[in-house]
DNA sequence: TCGACTTCTGACCGATCGGTCAGTATGCTG
DNA sequence: CAGCATACTGACCGATCGGTCAGAAGTCGA
């Protein structure tokens, strides 16, 4: 692996757990070895650190919705194929997800993070079966920002993370059920767990 | 209002915003008309400012939570009153909360975000009807963190907000739903909004 | 009028921040 | 070998950070 994706990966660890702000260049090199000024080098500036850091968390979020327009008339039925592509992209780019989600509001001028905010929207219009209503779009962020601070405190080691498998499941289930309750038969979450 | 009335409030505002690593004394100060020095003078240290800032909201939920152990035997009756006295809480400590659900990763040493986990963990053995799995605890993760996150997006200004009251409604059931799905029918919640 | 107390301020401190720059080591290519 | 690009480093820069401190200004009761 060369000293970039290192560095990407470093950084993508540090501001998952500590923030973009509470992160500092130094502490980035400190981690995997190198200096400063190496990444630096590297890298124009913190920023675009950043940026190379959430990109490919953002394109393959927005190379999944580009792809499925096509079955816009029936979305009833693609829901599920729907939301488990989307479940297992996120869990992907667990970090990159937690960073956007919790760096949000302080980012808000960062170009990166209006990004994700664009696809967050389109993600929003892909998902969302009838006309928008408020209660719909509630649930929808619910469903989403819970779902991506699930992934994020996933990251963190100081306590025992469930099977991801298994968690992969009840996030696909869940979040089925917020987005879509019409077509999601309620025993199906209900009598899961005994 | 005093001038620490006025600082804790900026502060808040500040917090919930920019994050607490993204806002500065001197920001603070200028935004109230004072010094950064005055700030200091008021607080001890910008950590004393933000326990200052958290401790009404989480002195509520601990009075919140406190309050019902005795319905303990009887969850299921209790639950709807038990969520709505619940997310009225959050509504109105709503900046404190974003700042506690968007700053916990970067401030897991400060003692007022590890009170702030510790009655987040109270709340979920309230919350929680049966011995918990991991799929009622992640949905329980799920609605929290997702409420939290909704609230401090009501926060900001750069876009349209729902009717309070409707936003209220709307995160009782879910929340509900999110908790404790056995007891939801499931009616409630997919035909209301037409 | 005289302290004593509260409130507040500007000057200042050391540390750290993101970022620049000149220079060095290495290795490929002609 | 010379020449050039890549990778990297330490010294350094101005700005800002949280925090300290001596003192000014106003208010109060004795």
């Amino acid at each position: 692996m060369t000293t970039r994706d290192t560095l990407v990966q470093a950084a993508l660890e540090r501001f998952a757990r500590f923030g973009y702000l509470g992160s500092s260049i130094q502490q980035i090199a400190d981690d995997v070895g190198t200096s400063k000024s190496s990444v630096l080098y590297h890298f124009d500036s913190k920023e675009a650190l950043l940026e190379a850091a959430m990109a490919p968390a953002l394109d393959a979020l927005a190379t999944l919705i580009d792809a499925l327009p096509q079955l816009r008339d029936d979305k009833v039925s693609a829901a599920p194929a729907l939301v488990t592509g989307f479940v297992d992209t996120l869990m992907q780019h667990s970090a990159a997800v937690s960073i956007f989600i919790s760096q949000r509001g302080a980012l808000q001028q960062v170009p990166v993070i209006q990004r994700g905010n664009e696809i967050v929207d389109a993600i929003a219009r892909t998902l969302v079966l009838e006309a928008p209503s408020t209660r719909v779009l509630t649930r929808l962020s619910i469903g989403l920002a819970g779902v991506a601070f699930i992934l994020g405190d996933a990251l963190d080691d100081s306590h025992e993370h469930p099977d991801p498998a298994e968690m992969r499941e009840i996030l696909i289930d869940t979040l089925l059920e917020l987005c879509m309750p019409a077509i999601v038969p309620a025993a199906a979450t209900t009598g899961r767990d005994a």
